[in-house]
DNA sequence: CTTCTTTTTGTAACCGGTTACATAATATCA
DNA sequence: TGATATTATGTAACCGGTTACAAAAAGAAG
């Protein structure tokens, strides 16, 4: 059953089912009455790729929206693993004619700039419920990248750090060692959280003490007292697990400067996969998200929002692949 | 740039592009190469919705897979969970055009009987590693529905129990109550799994002792030995959580059994939201899975397999929404 | 060099909607 | 009541592909 047969049998012409479908304004409540009456009685549905085909000569619109904090490294290309998500969602949007402009995720936000927006990725770990509620209630699509909070029932593209961290510390059982510390960020960063939870279950449920050691992002220069702290308190470990490769780098420069060897001495494994850690001394041992899968889905999804109307929201998280290269027995 | 464009440029019509596209035989390797040229020199990209709509002759066949215990509750209409997950696959595959068949997933799968088919839909959680293996060495597009194995890369729709139980513990104890138990199912469905962690590391963060129990679903007769046991070894709770709505009602009848009351001497909350607990009495507390949106969103993840090409497999949690009724405070 | 086959290429209809524009019907007002 | 503004409806082109069918070109056989 398609449009043209309900207006035959509704005697009208095609455009004026149209317009009943899309509820403009200009159809006689007897008319309009009469076309509800056929598409109800024939259970019409409509197809949406014809109407997504139809409808498209205008391209749609929508904003990456990223805080300045992740901006700055963006800019300076140093931010890898989003420099990836974003260039993930290009494959999507050139797909899909829809033009996608990177802004700034100011705190106060501005419902005149996103005129003529038709949604927005929210791009990392610095995403709020704030910022979330706002595009809620001017009712703008939304897919969140890299973020998840539960209190806020919203769309997200997160990796599934829980079981990559679990399958880390299980291999590092596997290979005979005990001693495995944790060194994570900022844990209102749920990627962060993940990663920190599946550490600790994973440790617990081997009878394992799990040690853990918060690693301010900001001051990333100096790794040495919270190393020195680790040893002193709890000695020497045998492997080091850390949030994601960038830390993972900086400990191995940080215990190198210790005179400890890497993986001799400790075995260290890294999370994200970025590029640099395979061209690291020693090559790290990681859990590798597909980044670009990542930005990819999460524009689809977006998509999805923008032209399928009442979509669920739902939490997507994509599965880590285990890499083992020199960092780690 | 489209077909047409490309064809002028290549001095050819669009069908034969058209062929070319789609590696047809039918087509000079003189002409295939100047045309690939245009291709590759414009850097086409074909539209995925115009390419569906115009060959959308053929409906797409999928198999919806279900153990034999579930089908069985589901030939009685007993079983309204997965009842209702079934039902909600049909929005989209009518949508989409595509005809379903609801068929027994038997231990030794036959790849003749899957002639013709272009997907699977594996519902429930009986499903294993095996099954999930056996439809992956064929290259069948693939989805768990309900279950989740983190073993196997696979693509799986789960409610997100976790933060649902979380949520439910939550509110337990901000009405005063501290010893909330939990009863649940198998362990190795991930739906319970999932639940059982959420309460079991919500209790922990707010310093309760966790008690669970472990409730047969097969002999789901007689839930006295279990409340006996409660009581003598724990004593009387101030609240039970179970994994689902069958559970928290064979509980509250079970209790009644017992002169307890509901929700005077101890609240009850279930999980799944199920109609019949909304007319049961006391009327059900419980966290509502969006169980048509499973099915709806099962579906149409699987059409995107079927059709886009090297889609990554991701897990897709759907968000619960916790109603409040008579059987708790 | 015809004639018949086979292969290659082109034409045009089609999928199921949207929408610009034209036209018909109705409302407003002098 | 006739002229004009407004609203309701219809017509036909269009979105970007696929594909049945027709036509042209190339190859084979007599």
């Amino acid at each position: 059953m398609n449009i043209r047969e309900i207006a035959k049998k509704a005697d009208v012409s095609i455009a004026t089912v149209s317009r009943v479908l899309n509820s403009s304004e200009n159809v006689s409540s007897a008319t309009r009455e009469k076309v509800l009456e056929i598409l109800r009685k024939y259970e019409f549905e409509m197809d949406p790729w014809a109407k997504r085909l139809a409808s498209k000569r205008n391209k749609t619109h929508l904003f990456i929206m990223v805080s300045r904090r992740i901006l700055k490294f963006l800019d300076l290309e140093s931010n890898e693993f989003y420099s990836t998500v974003i260039n993930g969602t290009r494959n999507t949007a050139d797909m899909n004619r829809s033009v996608t402009e990177i802004v700034e995720m100011e705190s106060n936000l501005d419902e005149e700039k996103l005129k003529g927006v038709d949604g927005v990725l929210l791009v990392g770990g610095d995403t709020t419920a704030e910022h979330v509620r706002f595009f809620k209630k001017i009712g703008m699509p939304l897919v969140l990248v890299d973020q998840y909070i539960p209190t806020v029932k919203v769309d997200c593209i997160v990796s599934n750090g829980y079981d990559g961290a679990s399958y880390a510390v299980k291999y590092l059982i596997s290979r005979g060692l005990k001693k495995i510390v944790h060194i994570h960020g900022f844990l209102n960063h749920f990627g962060f959280k993940d990663r920190y939870d599946g550490y600790k279950a994973t440790m617990e449920q081997n009878n394992l003490l799990p040690k853990t050691y918060e690693y301010n992002d900001e001051v990333m220069e100096d790794m040495k007292p919270l190393i020195d702290k680790m040893f002193n308190v709890y000695g020497v470990p045998e492997a080091i697990f850390a949030s994601n490769d960038l830390i993972a780098m900086k400990a191995i420069e940080t215990l190198r400067s210790f005179h400890i060897r890497v993986p001799e001495d400790i075995s260290v494994i890294g999370f994200d996969g970025i590029e640099k850690g395979k061209y690291f001394t020693p090559p790290l041992s990681t859990l590798k998200v597909p980044m670009r899968e990542m930005g990819s889905l999460a524009l689809k999804r977006l998509l999805d929002i923008v032209y399928d109307q009442d979509v669920y929201p739902v939490r997507i998280s994509l599965f880590t692949e285990f890499i083992k290269r020199g960092s780690s027995v």
